[in-house]
This record gives C-alpha cells, structure tokens and sequence, in this order.
DNA sequence: CACTTCGATGTTAGCGCTATAAAAAATATC
DNA sequence: GATATTTTTTATAGCGCTAACATCGAAGTG
C-alpha cells in the first residue's frame, strides 16, 4: 500500500465518494447493503472502496446510528477460553455491524451484576448480551426487562421466555457425541454431569440417556456429578474408574472436565484411547491443549457472539418492543469433532 | 438509576453541563483531567456526573480526537488463555483512554501479517499494540515503522532497538521461581527451555542459570527444550523423569508445559508436591485449572496491555516523531504466585 | 488608570458517518 | 404526451465530543 499522501491513513467515506463519482450518501448505502442502489452504482462504489483500501469507522457510524448503537456484554471470570473465542466473536461482529461494544466484568453476585448492568444501561447500551453463566441469572434478566432493554441469553440448554436465546442443540449434540462412541463399539458409557444450575447440562444428559435407551440394553451407563471444573471432572473421572468393572468410554459434559478424566486416566496408566475413550463437549482451546488431544462437539462460539448482535440490533433497531412478541430462540448448528481420545479398544499386545 | 424520563439512556455531556451550570466544555475539562478547571466547578461538575451516572461515549471521544484514536492490536491463536486476559485489559485501558481498539487477526505468515498490519494503518490507527508471538517479528515491525505507526511490542525478553517495548524482567523472576525451589530444599533442578525464537525463552533460562551458578555447585541441573505448548512440557517431562536420578523439581518457561509436566508426573505415579515440585510461568488460566494448582509468575498481563495503550496515546498524540528518540521501555513488576504444585520432598510414609 | 499578562471559561467548527427530506431520473398509466 | 408513481441519488442536519480560538475577569506594572 505505497503512502497515499500524508498524515494519518484514515480513508473517509468523502474520498471514496469523489473517488467513485457519486454522494457520500450512496456510498454509505453500498457500506450498509440497502437495496435501492442500481447495481451499476453499487459496483463502482465497490471499485472505488477496494482500490482506496477504505475501511469503515466504526465511532463514526455508532455514533450517527440513533445514539444507541450500543451493545453491552456481561461476562465474569469463568472459561477464559470460552471468553476468548466469544469476545472476538462479538467484537468481529459489532465492528461488522457498525456496532460498539461495552464490556462490563462482574462477579456471579447479584449485587455486582446489577450493578454491571446498570452502568450498561447508564452508557445507553440498546441491549445487552448474557453469555452463559450469566444467561440463566433471574436477576440480571429482570434488571435488564425492567429497563426495556434487549436481553441475549447465549448458550442455554431451552429457549427462555423472557429473553432471546442463542444456543445449539445441546440435546442432539450430545446424542451425537454417544453414537460416535457407541459405533466405536463401546457398551460401557459413563457421563459427567455438568453444573446443576445450567439448564445447558440437563440437555446434554438427556441426549446421551436417549441414545443409551434406543441401544435396547445392550448398552449400560454409568453417571458421576461434576461442575464443569477440571477438578470435579478428575474427581468423577477417579470415581469412575474404581468401579469393579468400568466403563471403557467416558464422556463429559465439557472439555475442561474432559481433560481431568484424562488425567485420572493417565494416572492410573490407561491408554488413551486404546483402553479407554474420552470425549469433551465446546472444542475449548483446552481440548487441542491436552494429549491426546480431545474428541469433542464444537459449538461456532463466534458465530453464537455474532448472532447474539444481530438479534439485538434487529429488535432493537426496527418496531416498537411490544413486551409480548415472542422472543427470538436462534439454535446454531454444532459438529462433532473426532480427535484422537476416541477410538475402539485395542487389546494389550 | 430510576428512570430518567424517556429513550434510550445514555446521559450526554450537555446534560451534565447544564445540570453543574456550565458550559460543555468545562465538562470535557473536567472529564479529561485538564488542568485549569477552579477547584470548586470541578467538584461541582463531578458532582453533576456521578448524580446523572454520566459516562462519557467513547465513539465520540474517539471521533472528535484527532481522526487518529484508534489503536491496532494484532494477535494470532496461541495460549488463547493469554489473549483473553489481555484483550481485557486492552479494551478496558482503551475505553479509560477514550481510544477506539482495532482488532486484527493474523497467522504467523510473514504474509498474513503484512496484510493484518496495512488493514490497520489503512483504518487510520495511531499505533499497534504487538503482543507476544508478532512482538518479535521483523516483517511486523518495518511494515509499522516504514508506515510511521507507533509500535509497541509486549512481552519481550529485552528491550528492542526500533519499537517500544513492555515487559516484565524475566531474568529477575526466573531466578526469584529458582530461589523459591531451592529454599524449599531442592537441590537438583529441571528446567525446560521455551521456543527458543522468543526472547523472553533466553531471558527465563538465563535466570535460572545465574541463580544455580550461585548456589555454588551445591545445586545440579538439567535442561530441555520445550516450545511453550503442553505436548513439548509433557514429552520435556517425561525425557527429564527417564533420567537414572532425576531432579527433585522441575520449571518448565511457561504453565502450558509445567501442566505437561504435571500429565508426566501423574502417569509414572508421582506425587506432586510430595516427591517432585513442578513450577510455571505467567499465571495464566490453566495454572489453576490443572490439579494441584501451580506455583507460577504471575505477569499482570492486564496491566502490561494497558500500558502498551498509553504508550501509543502519548507517542502518537504530542511532538513530532522524530525517528531518532528513544524507544521506551516499561518493565512492570512480576509476582512470585506460591500454590500447591511446589514443596519440600515428602518421604514416603 | 491605561495596558499588558494570565488563568478560567465559553464559542465555534468539525471528526466520519447515517437519517431524513428533497430533488432528479427512470418507469408506469391513461 | 402529460401526469402519476415509482425508483435512485443528492443535500442538509446532526450524533457526542474535543481542539482551537475567542472572552472575560482579575491581577500586575509603570
């Protein structure tokens, strides 16, 4: 991109404007993809937008958009890799919408989410998204619906009444997951339940004792309580494995808890996967970490943070808000991810 | 925060203004921490903000401050961990400084970088904040400073001669991890090398050498070669504990490899802390997910991405460039993070 | 007391973009 | 062919904030 001139790069609108021959205007309609443009418009304003390399600025556009254009995103400590791949999701999409995000950090408290909240709403955020832990909170969602702000509950095992959800089929991802492991030849399952409290974690139990029930009792199963916490996964994982006669697959309810019954595995020295198979659930930047590396259900995360945005700003943007109007309930698409943790037992040679 | 009249919330500065019966402008002031603001009106408008829970707009603070305001932070996968921590911190520090963050994502390829780096300069950023991997690549740095981008570079070994650098001392806190080891009665050390392209990988082992060469051949080490990921730590420990008499414990340069240790450890069915101590290095999120926790460096990562930001803002926003100063160089303290994983050797009972 | 010298405020003009209304061009209708 | 009805495009007015200059007093000076 050889120097253009001077100063501080910054390609405006004006100057793709001139550039192409047309009103600023129209190339903030190309920009945003309103109809209403003659195709010939469209592509030389295109042209002209390539060739300069122009980008949009996004403080420009939030501000002009109708002051809102703001999007506020709750998060607390939990899953930092989870956090991760989500924030560059929202951020991706927002700089894509025209949008501004407004991160609040606070504590699984009520106090301090309240709080969190408040200052979103203070800061004029048109709505705000609740990734997990905080999707299932009663009282950020009510804060939230009292002010008459839009409300995203990302990654919930059921739609909710109040609020929009983002989610994928927890139900059919982990049913999918127990296939896997039950065309790999295993009959012995074991399953560990995630958090109590996350309506996520009752989906994915169902999803597996439906694949096991549809086996006719060729298949039994085993199941250990744990709370997504590599800990609690290593603990089910030791419990597990001291059964007189165990399962020869385990699958849990997330990777973190996956990684601990590896560890459980490992020190008990089984093979993995030859004498025992494992499977993870997210496809966490933990399930690559591990070795060997995890089998797991990948959920689009980023994609979840994007769509979150996109119900915002639509049920903001557009109509009234008639508080009776069915919420959104958007289930994106997982996929099974086959890594090296499964596989079929392999007898001692 | 009742409800404050009608629309969408968001408190403007006017409002502030005339609410504290000044003008717009000595809110701005005020806000910015001018100096040349009486005492008394100070008090008066902050006073008038924190009554109307006003909070300044960073799209408009970012478009009416030079075009410029905005700052570019590349990043690439690795340690996601890592990212997320300082994404925050970034973000956080960008909306106090009341700049606008351009987040980029490349790969490593030389190529991939050029392209992430002139999409930045091309959106107008002021500076590009260059954590870990990209902080030392060549082709980053001359596409930034041939473009006049301020660069900083974030977790180095040592200063740089052409960007500017924060960091942490690496040589102080290896050797601050070794003493630790070595007070608790170790005598014979591991230590695993990081990815040897990183000077931050030379600046740990230098360290740790320094504070063995002191302990006057009292003490014995050895060393291997990792590439800071988990699979390196794992393969590393397991060459460490093959060994006729292996160490009494081991610091592996980063928590990634020390969690590889660990795997290793637990599958020769060592007791961790009891009969092998195993360090880390960084404290990222991973140091307390794995079991026993790890005593580690903790880096304020936050901190460091905030200061990167500040960096820019004063680089960028006074004097000319005159290519000939200095760069700077920040090293901000580092902290001894004792946890579960590091202790004196148990007997067997 | 006129006259500079400052420190503390207020005014004005945009930053880059979008929304709205108004104008111009293309198409349809009788 | 002239008017009604669509398109498509342009002009104008800000969004909330800061930079730069204009003001306005209150001190200082001789």
């Amino acid at each position: 991109m050889k120097k253009s001139g001077s100063k501080k790069g910054a390609v405006t609108m004006t100057q793709v404007a001139s550039h192409a021959g047309v009103s600023i205007m129209t190339v903030s309609r190309v920009m945003n993809n309103v109809r209403g443009v003659k195709a010939r418009t469209r592509e030389a304003v295109l042209a002209a937008v390539k060739e300069l390399g122009y980008s949009p600025n996004a403080a420009a556009r939030s501000l002009a958009r109708f002051g809102a254009g703001r999007v506020g995103l709750l998060y607390s400590n939990p899953s930092a890799s989870y956090l991760s791949q989500f924030l560059l999701g929202a951020l991706d999409g927002a700089q894509r919408a025209g949008t501004l995000l407004v991160i609040e950090k606070c504590s699984m408290a009520p106090e301090s989410e309240t709080a969190a909240i408040n200052r979103l709403i203070a800061g004029g955020a048109a709505g705000v998204i609740l990734p997990s832990p905080h999707a299932e909170s009663q009282t950020a969602i009510s804060t939230l619906i009292d002010n008459g702000v839009v409300a995203v509950a990302v990654g919930t095992g059921r739609p909710m009444s109040e609020v929009h959800t983002v989610r994928l089929d927890d139900f059919a991802a982990a049913a999918e997951m127990t296939r896997h492991l039950l065309s790999l030849g295993h009959r012995r399952l074991g399953f560990i339940k995630g958090a109590p409290n996350q309506t996520a974690s009752t989906a994915r139990l169902l999803g597996f004792e439906s694949e096991i029930r549809k086996a006719n009792s060729t298949a039994s199963c085993v199941l250990e309580q744990g709370d997504f916490t590599y800990r609690s996964g290593l603990d089910a994982g030791e419990r597990i494995l001291n059964l007189p006669n165990p399962p020869t697959a385990i699958l849990a309810s997330n990777d973190d808890m996956a990684a601990g019954v590896l560890a459980a595995a490992h020190r008990r020295g089984l093979e993995v996967p030859g004498q025992l198979s494992v499977a993870g659930f997210d496809d966490t930047p933990i399930a690559t970490t591990v070795w060997p590396e995890l089998s797991t259900i990948r959920q689009p995360v980023a994609d979840m943070a994007a769509a979150a945005l996109a119900i915002i700003m639509d049920q903001s943007g557009s109509k009234a808000r008639p508080s009776g109007r069915e919420p959104v309930d958007r289930v994106l698409p997982h996929e099974l991810i086959v890594r090296a943790s499964t596989g079929p037992l392999v007898p001692l040679s």
